[in-house]
DNA sequence: TCTTATACCTAAGAAACCTATGTATTAGAA
DNA sequence: TTCTAATACATAGGTTTCTTAGGTATAAGA
């Protein structure tokens, strides 16, 4: 089991990568996708992942869609241009990061 | 100029190799040797150095020595004996941390 | 019928960090 | 010689980000 502290800041990335990818995704699926995806190392919690939507939505990198499927409604995400211009920032960061760490560490490149 | 975020989570790896590597350093000694690996791109506040060198201590992965130079008085931490042993765990979290980014983002493994 | 999965959400608190500030010594430049 | 920058320690208050815990409701399957 590894510390989660580590995962603090990614977040975003995660989320906007995904839609980059994706176009379209609901909060549920997200989840699901990146249970998957690490698999099933890496679990976004629902108190963590909704906030962190609705900011994003709110500081316009994100738009909504609520599609009805039967009595239930699921809000769909997408990014807007702002949200598409930021997601190679995002990944880049997170390399540069990386890059620095190891440095720092004196660890030879991560798989 | 990346996202402070990230770094959240990796001080007290960072602290922990840098002492198992030079095997004692003082608090200001970090924060220099952090800025010359990282080639100026990560700066270690002493607002979160401090904190942390105490919390370890505390916690029994450090121990200090002060030594007096002149009228001033340098505080230097060593490595305990369990301080040692986490170093390797430490170092697997990260880069454990960094494989599973890369899954879940889909990258290319980072430099 | 009961549990699990799907699907949204918020509130309270913890943890880690930054900013700002304080104190004091030493070295070097003007 | 005086002033600034570097050295060296430290804490207080605030912010951000996340976890824990809880709430509501529909749908599917045992």
């Amino acid at each position: 089991m590894y510390s989660k502290e580590l995962l603090k800041g990614t977040l975003q990335t995660v989320i906007l990568k995904l839609l980059s990818d994706e176009g379209k995704m609901y909060g549920y699926e997200i989840t699901q996708k990146v249970k998957e995806l690490s698999d099933g190392h890496m679990v976004l919690t629902e108190g963590a992942l909704y906030p962190t939507l609705h900011k994003l939505e709110a500081e316009g990198f994100l738009e909504t869609e609520k599609v009805s499927i039967g009595k239930r409604v699921r809000k769909y995400y997408k990014l807007t241009h702002t949200g598409t211009s930021s997601v190679a920032e995002k990944i880049d960061e997170f390399t540069h990061f990386i890059t620095i760490m190891n440095k720092v560490l004196q660890i030879k490149p991560a798989i």
